[in-house]
DNA sequence: TGCAAAATAGAACGATCGTTCGTTTTATTC
DNA sequence: GAATAAAACGAACGATCGTTCTATTTTGCA
């Protein structure tokens, strides 16, 4: 919108590129519905009122698209999920706010479900290009999390003998189970189960309080359940 | 169904009857990999060396098909992990034994997939019998995992104030979290993930060892960690 | 053995899929 | 403005999908 004829610096690419933009935009939407197996460049071209071909011309192939939807939903998630916690404070703080964002992240049914559940489980089976992507972006995802777990570790608002991946394992059981009981289930106030779950792993993760080791911060304990 | 006069029972129903369970199995296999929306009667027809007209006409539709795997899948599930654990003794040890079997059928990455995890994802979108079937049954073995929490509480082998709805969460929420880092991240170990998982689940549902409060049975918490 | 019924095969249908190709429209540059 | 490149179209292809229809084979029973 905002372009004008600049032969230097143009404040948008060639207009390809931006409805390349809107074309991946509903592409990501149309994904999470249908999966993205059941994503088809047919469907996609009703959305943009284009011509099949149109769409196809701006990925080589249905898997490029794939991919770069996958990639699209990565940026997503971590600008709206990662970013955002990085505002809170290091260690557990931000551990609780990163799950906190992550949970509502999956949560929400009116829009689009999580192309990394729906894709693991799509994917599983089926070596090829999109799963690596699919499983690059996870275990990305997975990697931050485990070093913001390790940081509170670090900080001692986490005990030292902390399993850390194991408590991944656990943090990432919360989100699945969530996933499944609110968008398959449909069952009501299991946003509130998954907190509790968390709630309940810290109180386990977590030194007996201001009885800790190092004198550093300790008012970080979860309060009686 | 409704079968044939009785006096000369000949040990095997009507040929067709028999061939039909020959395909639902292969079906169950190929939806397993495949996905229950992946499974298509032509690939169908081929493993079976048949037809597709011929297959087909075991089952009225492709829905029909889809629907009967799942109650394929539903009875094995059932007789493998509820009905077996049906021999452990009641409270606790079931519990555990259930939890057990679960886990076992989930994380076998070489023989099928989970159907009731794969069809939840795939189905959650998308409303329609085959969805309906899915959840009725993943329902019933949500039942039947309550039922047997409930009792474990009844015997004091859990805590009186235990949530049970919310422990249920948790667990599914291992299972789901092994599913996943196995069979999509191939990751190893993570069975023993899930086992310290559910230990740590008990740890805070038990009662304090053998300070109960009802003098019942007590040597079931879990050893040291 | 003979016959009706059940089971399977085979061909075809309309639809949709991803993809290719040549053309036409639109945007960019001189 | 014209000239050139980029973008979108439209038609078609081959494949596969679920499904229907009519033959043909196989089975079960008298």
């Amino acid at each position: 919108m905002p372009s004008r004829q600049s032969h230097s610096a143009p404040s948008t690419q060639a207009k390809g590129h931006q409805t390349r933009v809107a074309i991946l935009d509903a592409a990501l939407s149309l994904a999470s519905h249908m999966g993205l197996e059941g994503l088809s460049i047919g469907a996609l071209a009703d959305v943009m009122h284009m011509s099949k071909s149109g769409v196809f011309a701006h990925f080589g192939s249905r898997e490029d698209l794939q991919i770069a939807v996958i990639r699209q939903y990565h940026a997503r998630f971590e600008e709206e999920v990662f970013r955002g916690a990085m505002s809170a404070e290091r260690g557990l703080p931000r551990l609780k706010d990163l799950f906190e964002r992550w949970i509502r992240r999956v949560s929400v049914e009116l829009d689009s479900g999580c192309i990394y559940i729906s894709g693991a489980v799509e994917f599983d089976d089926r070596p090829g290009p999109v799963r690596d992507a699919l499983a690059e972006m996870v275990r990305a995802w997975h990697g931050a999390l485990h070093r913001s777990i390790s940081i509170a570790v670090e900080m001692g608002h986490l005990r030292d003998n902390t399993d850390q991946s194991q408590m991944l394992f656990e943090m990432h059981g919360l989100i699945l189970a969530l996933h499944h009981d609110s968008r398959f289930l449909r069952n009501p106030g299991v946003l509130d189960r998954a907190r509790a779950g968390f709630e309940r792993m810290l109180l386990h993760y977590t030194p007996p309080p201001c009885a800790a080791t190092s004198a550093k911060k300790c008012p970080l304990a979860s309060p009686a359940d």
